[in-house]
RNA sequence: GCCGGGGUAGGGUAGCUGGUCAUCCUUUGGGACUGUGGAUCCCAUGACCCGGGUUCGAAUCCCGGCUCCGGCCCCA
């Protein structure tokens, strides 16, 4: 038995590389042009920053181990946290915004199917210092702007989880988690029946979650204003009951004080509505959707998603929103908003076909051995693609054939007559045609005949 | 963690109602062809996922494990 990789991981061939590299390039590029600045943080990190950000139940779906030293480590089950755990360490006193991007892999002891592995990449941006419409509409149009770099069409799905927090404070705290469970899983039937139960049905919850595009907006404003009615009832003495039972035991008491904690702004769709306008200046479509509420609780407001075709289960391919992280983390309270991206997913279903350059290969005569290596060391120097040469011990046929085999597009020929003469052959090997040239003309004719 | 379907040379496969040397294609290395490739031919390398069980005999049947694929859950 050979050993094999671990569980949920893979490996890249060479052609898989380039791929990925290509692809990875393109967007990095987009990255850079709109003033994305590439960061990089450690592959494992202290467990407490992903208890702190997710809780203790994050411990059963990741890497987390002890290190000789008895300290408990994780590898980096996602980037977000690093990424603001090293804003906390060290960027927060430099200028505001910043916009910082990453590429790196992260995992996850989760079962491995498509599109989901223990080991994976992604790649994203946040943008620190804002939560105005105008930094969320930079960061969404960016993250459909790099899916469609790579071939693929993603369909943008916004949310905003002030209204529905809203919402959220006219029910009993402890009911929240149940319901919000219901929504993010889509259980339309048992959230019905339960906001019936604690008679809630009248909130038009269901009704806000059903509403996709901009009808949900305009419905949206009209239940905002009537939820506005209702909470100069008894809305503010409950949200101070709440607060007293959040010593931080568990999700439940945290989801209940972050809830409150954006309650002064939950409800200003105001903003939403100049997010969603100045998302159609930058031409971003986008799907109004209010059933999107990711779960995790330190989104503030707006949150999106994309989702790709093609992709089966795991169809999501990127995911993001506005965030409050560094208080949590121990810095002073910023708000960013930004997102990530499924690199895998995306490489499942991209469009591009980029192929490495062909090679030219020098093919020499065994005699004139030095000579060829010498040559190669010109070519390599002069031209921007691959420059191989013989290590086989090859006759001269033998390397015309593997130069053939390995896709060459041209060779360069050296035996002792191109060297009495200070000159090579050059072969065409998609033709077959050859000129004899000096190394100069050579390299310059190579070097035209080559970069693309 | 749960539910299905698979695992035979590097890749793709036949065999799988138990019994000669496990089939074929491709790839790789060498040769026919020591100054000219893609063709052809020859040679070589190379596999029954692992462990038990049933049997005179297991790639084949049974059980367990590992792993891959798809779905649930969760997410990227």
């Amino acid at each position: 038995m050979t050993i094999q990789r671990p569980r949920g991981t893979r490996d890249f061939l060479p052609e898989d590389s380039f791929r990925r590299g290509a692809v990875r390039k393109r967007m990095q590029g987009i990255l850079e042009r709109w003033g994305y600045q590439e960061i990089s943080t450690p592959t494992f990190e202290h467990l407490e920053l992903f208890t702190a950000k997710s809780g203790p139940s994050i411990i059963e779906e990741i890497y987390a181990f002890k290190d000789k030293g008895g300290r408990d480590l994780a590898l980096r089950p996602e980037l977000t946290a690093p990424v603001m755990r090293m804003y906390v360490n060290e960027l927060q006193t430099a200028p505001k915004p910043l916009r910082l991007h990453y590429f790196g892999n992260c995992f996850r002891y989760e079962r491995p199917q498509r599109g989901r592995f223990r080991e994976f990449w992604q790649l994203g941006a946040e943008l620190v210092g804002s939560d105005r419409p105008d930094a969320e509409a930079e960061v969404i149009a960016l993250a459909t702007k790099l899916i469609e770099s790579s071939g693929v069409s993603g369909d943008l799905h916004l949310g905003y989880l002030g209204l529905i927090r809203g919402m959220m404070r006219m029910i009993p705290a402890s009911e929240r988690p149940v319901v919000m469970k219901f929504i993010d899983k889509k259980e339309r039937d048992l959230l019905a029946e339960k906001l019936q139960e604690i008679g809630a049905d009248h909130l038009g919850l269901t009704e806000l979650i059903d509403l996709k595009g901009r009808r949900a907006l305009d419905r949206a404003m009209e239940l905002a204003d009537n939820l506005a009615t209702m909470s100069d009832g008894p809305a503010p003495e409950e949200t101070k009951a709440d607060s007293s039972e959040t010593t931080p035991i568990g999700a439940a008491g945290d989801r209940a004080t972050r809830s409150d904690r954006a309650a002064a702004s939950d409800l200003d769709l105001a903003h939403f509505s100049e997010l969603v306008d100045l998302l159609a200046t930058y031409g971003t479509e986008a799907t109004v959707d209010f059933e999107i509420v990711r779960g995790l609780e330190y989104y503030t407001g707006t949150v999106f998603e994309i989702y790709a075709a093609g992709l089966g289960a795991q169809n999501q391919i990127c995911g993001g929103g506005t965030y409050m992280l560094a208080g949590l983390l121990g810095g002073q309270e910023t708000r960013s908003t930004g997102f990530g991206i499924g690199f895998d997913r995306i490489m499942e279903i991209v469009a591009l076909d980029e192929r490495p350059p062909a090679p030219v290969a020098v093919v020499f005569v065994p005699q004139v051995r030095t000579e060829a290596i010498m040559a190669a060391k010109e070519l390599r120097d002069g031209l921007d693609v691959p420059v191989v040469i013989d290590v086989m011990g090859r006759g001269l046929g033998a390397q015309l054939k593997q130069a053939s085999s390995i896709g060459a597009s041209f060779a360069v020929i050296i035996g002792p007559k191109e060297v009495e003469e200070g000159k090579a052959t050059l072969r065409d090997m998609s033709t077959g045609s050859q000129e004899s040239l000096g190394r100069k003309e050579m390299i310059e004719l190579l070097f035209e005949k080559t970069s693309r």
